[in-house]
DNA sequence: CCTACATCCTCTAGCGACTAGAGGTGCAAG
DNA sequence: CTTGCACCTCTAGTCGCTAGAGGATGTAGG
């Protein structure tokens, strides 16, 4: 059992130090252990659980969500169906979202394109956001 | 001049009316006058005032840049350049983010197409999860 | 004129997920 | 033994609101 300073576990897991020890505060990590002089130390198993909780948030998972991952994880046996869910749940989400900024896009581009970089008072950017009803789709 | 009450203001606008009293608290509102009671009055140029910054906020614009928007339209003489550029950077933006996103849906897909809704240790959102390397797409 | 009730007022605190900084301790190298 | 970095705890700040307390105003009915 190698253990590691906090420093050298951020490095490894790619989580920032004060992340790590804020994810400690709120009860992500299972209780670690302290050197002699009071200072964090960390093993594989706690460098697996910061890799999984990084990954969960690059997939945009809430930490809320990540917490009850982190339960099934640690009891194998249960049913996964829980799992599933929240998976499937995100993956509307972000569906949504896509959908949602893909409105937005156009919206910009129009916006861009019609700007003929003369002064305010022509100009399509600023035109459009005062006018909603300019908008090519009206959904937003 | 008719003038409205902030809670008539919040129904035509769309803008609850504490988020509108947030906006004057940060600065977004010019002055506005009140009644002898101390009432906020509106008229109908800030209803077109908060229209503006209601669209920018659902096209994704932050606070700051909706202020130098609001501060261009407020003096239609000046170039346009700066609108234009705002407009692009957040065209840009939201161009990365269904990238991102994009990237994201497809993992998720892949994990809850894998699950096989049995028990947690061979379900394969936990897994993909806790090993980034499972990833279809090792971008994020 | 009085009462009831909705709406308004100000002020402070809370949300999520961190991030920044103050002020102090531990530890390894020279 | 000192230098200097990495660590510790704690508080407060970020963004864009949102919620709630506690009180004033405005309007409609009796």
């Amino acid at each position: 059992m190698k253990k590691i300073t906090i420093g050298e576990a951020a490095r490894q897991s790619g989580v920032k130090v004060p992340t790590i020890r804020y994810y400690e505060s709120i009860g992500l990590l299972s209780e670690l252990s302290r050197s002699e002089g009071n200072q964090r130390s960390y093993e594989p198993s706690d460098l697996d659980r910061l890799a999984f909780i990084r990954h969960a948030r690059e997939l945009g998972f809430e930490i809320e969500a990540i917490r009850t991952l982190l339960h099934l994880q640690d009891d194998p046996h249960q049913p996964c169906a829980s799992a599933d869910a929240i998976a499937k749940a995100r993956l509307i989400e972000v569906e949504q979202r896509i959908r949602s900024l893909n409105a937005l896009k156009a919206e910009l581009e129009l916006m861009v394109e019609g700007c003929g970089h003369g002064r305010v008072d022509q100009c399509r950017v600023i035109e459009v956001l005062a006018d909603h009803g300019k908008c090519a789709h009206p959904h937003h």
